[in-house]
DNA sequence: CGAAACATCCGCCACT
DNA sequence: GTAGTGGCGGATGTTT
């Protein structure tokens, strides 16, 4: 794991904007780039402001033809970067159409004056071509992780988290993961509360960990599991209101709780503990979401041995306490939001 | 909040 | 020799 660095920057000094700049190349995939443009382009003033100014750059001549094959255009160009504090590389093109020497040197100075690198998906190919990700934690797509080691052994490639933040370097998984990331970074800059309503807005569920962690683990496809380990978690959902301690879990998964400790942090990234505590911190915020249930009640449905139990753990992963997370969930719940209503939270 | 009791985690190592 | 298992114990984290 990358140094334990405070996030720099981690909030909004005064009142001054962030800007931020996606690059676009030619044949750039189109949902990746649309990632940056929903979470910082849409004007979302209403929530706070400023909000970020955001423009997209042209790596190429525009226009610009998409993956999905049509064309855009954009007046800002490669030099218009040096205005943006942070820059984020969506979906590049392809993995082997390598970054203009322009591009480089100016992701390279943009840098050096402490500007934020962001990539989305194979746009960790880009940054690495810079040089600036060597010896750094990184994570990009699934199915190109091998090759983004191979090209570029300095890195310590992670194909296993959603997005790594490493300094002023974030990387982000496969396409939908850029989504997380954005929210990470918007975490950064106004805090969590903010963050969790603009999730809100854009229906992405808000059960982002806390900014201190590094890491955000994949969430794991059922079908990924090893078989004894998808038993037990199966097992522990079904009994998340009981007290469940490893030793049990273990039982079963039939097999001895050292082999289901090892087996479990291969397969799921996380120690049985600590996924359970996840596992129930969200059902807790789907209680506080959708119920008026008292604090204690929640505890108790939700496994945890008391309601200071609860709070302890609550506040320390979220950075919020319970009760202000019910009240900001409520009050931001306003006309228009398709959320509107009593609707069961989603899991 | 802190202290004390308790659970978990993980390197180590012996064993199959 | 290699690979996987599981017990042990102390550091660390959790719960009361």
């Amino acid at each position: 794991v990358a140094g334990r660095a405070c996030p720099e920057g981690a909030s909004l000094n005064g009142s001054l904007p962030r800007t931020v700049a996606a690059v676009a190349n030619q044949g750039v995939l189109t949902f990746d780039l649309a990632v940056p443009c929903e979470v910082f382009g849409y004007d979302r003033s209403d929530i706070v402001r400023p909000w970020y100014r955001f423009f997209v750059v042209a790596a190429d001549p525009p226009p610009l033809r998409t993956n999905t094959g049509f064309t855009m255009d954009t007046p800002y160009r490669i030099e218009d970067l040096e205005r943006a504090d942070t820059i984020v590389i969506p979906g590049w093109s392809d993995t082997e159409t390598p970054p203009s020497p322009e591009l480089i040197s100016a992701l390279q100075s943009a840098y050096e004056r402490g500007a934020r690198l962001v990539s989305i998906c194979i746009g960790t190919f880009v940054l690495a071509a810079t040089g600036l990700l060597d010896g750094r934690t990184v994570t990009t797509h699934w199915r190109h992780a091998d090759q983004l080691q191979q090209r570029f052994p300095k890195l310590k490639v992670d194909p296993r988290v959603l997005y790594v933040e490493d300094g002023r370097l974030f990387t982000s998984a496969g396409t939908a993961a850029g989504i997380d990331l954005c929210l990470h970074l918007v975490r950064l800059d106004y805090g969590y509360e903010i963050a969790n309503t603009v999730a809100r807005r854009i229906v992405m569920p808000p059960h982002r960990e806390g900014s201190q962690a590094q890491y955000i683990e994949q969430p794991v496809t059922p079908e990924a599991l090893g078989g004894g380990v998808k038993a037990a978690c199966d097992w522990a959902l079904r009994h998340l209101s009981v007290d469940i301690t490893v030793k049990q879990l273990a039982r079963e998964a039939a097999m001895s709780p050292r082999t289901f400790a090892r087996r479990f942090r291969e397969v799921m990234g996380l120690t049985p503990h600590d996924w359970l505590l996840r596992q129930r911190i969200r059902l807790v915020q789907r209680y506080l979401e959708s119920t008026d249930d008292p604090v204690e009640l929640i505890a108790e449905k939700a496994g945890f041995g008391s309601a200071a139990t609860l709070r302890h753990h609550f506040q320390e992963r979220l950075e919020v306490s319970p009760l202000a997370y019910r009240r900001t969930f409520r009050a931001s719940r306003g006309p228009g939001d398709p959320r509107a209503g009593r609707g069961p939270a989603h899991l």
